[in-house]
DNA sequence: TTTTAATTTTGCTTATTAGGCAAAATTAGC
DNA sequence: GCTAATTTTGCCTAATAAGCAAAATTAAAA
């Protein structure tokens, strides 16, 4: 038995106090109230209401069984209607894992005009350089530097990705500029550890990719600290063009070897990229925030949303 | 979709965090499960679960949702429960309708110890010498004296309502005893008013009934009244003997033609019913009373019953 | 990485149950 | 006692849940 049916049916004729009403104003012939309200009562083993031709009444029981269960179907309609609220508006804490330096640099500088938007969504971001999987970390997007991955999961190309070599005017005055990327072998480098390990150097020439790593003069899984080398003029730092943009403008970091293709990577697949849950219904939260960032970061890019 | 069946359903995978556990506790088997809520996300257009083979977990909107369903839920169980004992225990009100004098005379002494008995019945009584319906007035047993009446309602025959002529001996030594029933038309009467008039004395004669109803002395519907005029040496009553066994005891009131055939009605069913609705489903309350009056009264009556 | 095993989902059929219509039964009011 | 509004019942159809087996998925082990 539908006993849901059978309890709103049984309300509705509590509160007209006929059954055809009652199968009015839900669309049912009088038979099918009848029957679903005497299934029931059968269940319950009681009398809800004192019939007779003309005039339905709640028996005692049924009074009191009417007032209680009225209340519960109220309350379930208001938390299927919260869901439904949910299910089409923005709101709910939306956790967001990023990797350090994106997060800190492109990232952050965005999220002030994000959160005037949509002031019931409560940012929860976590900034790690960890592989991360969208199955095991409890997020709802992430952020990752890399391929197009995986399987089920939405993998949005946000930005390139592209690294340049760069290094402060005094390290060139010291050092020398290197002409050609072999050279980069010589000189001293500043060496970033992903999970994967210290990222080479690689250098293409004639269809071949080349290590051209330097010497390592640091290595550490935290950009801030091998920028902070670099400006200082200790090395050569193979970084993203975004790390290292508002020090390219100052003059304060000189770009190398401008039209050699130079990478950490051989995939030309290889760029910033927005991961999400591609689950059969969508969350507002998180369909605001993809569209957030891609209106913020992939204007300028032209091979956007081709991975 | 049986929407209830789909809300236990899932708020037992959210508490066990597992399709197939959930289906052995249902014993169903786990394609039951996985329709079910999956048709419940599809009417709410939510994703509840996070689905993986190995774990199933709550989304953000599923917990919510989770945590107000499986209250609901409960609070449905116990609105259940709550009838369930009400069809298993005496209890809440139990309206009674009787006619004023064995209302007087005969129940309310017999009534202290039903209350003692099932203490969590709330008497409701009301006396009152008018025709009723089980149907129109609000009630669960009448007592009448009459026929056995109706269709669907239980008349269970309590005891008999035998119609005897009394007068006290002040009365007899002025107005003289009658050795007769035909002397009857000569003697002072107090007359009880039903709903259908005074009630006539009728004294039946080689199978032919005689009304041999006497002066109307005093006509009341109060029985009290007219008994105390008999008292009082006023005249003749016709009167159930239940209702002044006491005064025959004492001498008070003295019976009169003892082996003459007396009655104020022709038909032999006439008895004290106890009627009751007679519902799909008997209510507690209603059993134990009905059940407590034949107890109390139908012992010494050989037509008991048979109304 | 590959394999394994537990779990969920899907595709089918069967069984159950609600809907729908018409006729019968019931009863309040004339 | 009759009438008319209403509820209930009988029977059929349609919708839907259950049941089973196979396929798909993926966390954990090898």
């Amino acid at each position: 038995m539908d006993q849901l049916l059978a309890l709103k049916y049984f309300c509705k004729v509590a509160e007209t106090g006929s059954f055809t009403s009652a199968a009015k104003s839900f669309s049912v012939p009088p038979s099918s109230i009848s029957r679903r309200v005497s299934d029931l009562e059968a269940s319950l083993g009681t009398n809800l209401l004192k019939r007779s031709t003309r005039v339905v009444k709640l028996s005692e029981i049924g009074k009191i069984y009417f007032s209680q269960v009225s209340d519960i179907l109220l309350q379930l309609e208001q938390s299927n209607e919260s869901v439904r609220l949910y299910q089409s508006t923005p709101m709910g804490q939306l956790k967001i894992s990023s990797q350090v330096s994106f997060g800190e640099q492109v990232l952050f500088p965005l999220l002030e005009e994000f959160r005037t938007r949509y002031p019931e969504i409560i940012l929860d971001i976590s900034l790690s350089d960890a592989l991360s999987s969208l199955n095991h970390d409890d997020v709802d997007v992430a952020i990752r530097g890399g391929y197009a991955p995986d399987e089920r999961v939405h993998a949005l190309r946000l930005m390139a990705n592209d690294f340049v070599p760069v290094a402060a005017p005094s390290y060139l005055r010291a050092s020398g500029t290197p002409e050609d990327g072999f050279q980069l072998r010589s000189h001293q480098g500043l060496f970033f550890r992903t999970p994967r390990g210290p990222s080479p150097w690689l250098y293409k020439q004639d269809d071949q990719w080349h290590d051209v790593s330097g010497h390592p003069a640091a290595i550490s899984n935290n950009a801030q600290w091998l920028k902070e080398l670099g400006l200082a003029g200790k090395g050569i730092m193979m970084t993203p063009k975004w790390f290292v943009d508002p020090f390219l403008k100052t003059g304060e970091f000189v770009e190398l070897l401008n039209d050699s293709v130079m990478s950490v990577n051989q995939d030309p697949d290889f760029a910033i990229y927005l991961l999400y849950q591609k689950p059969r219904y969508l969350v507002p939260k998180v369909k605001v925030f993809v569209d957030f960032l891609v209106e913020k970061l992939m204007r300028n890019d032209p091979k956007a949303n081709m991975g």
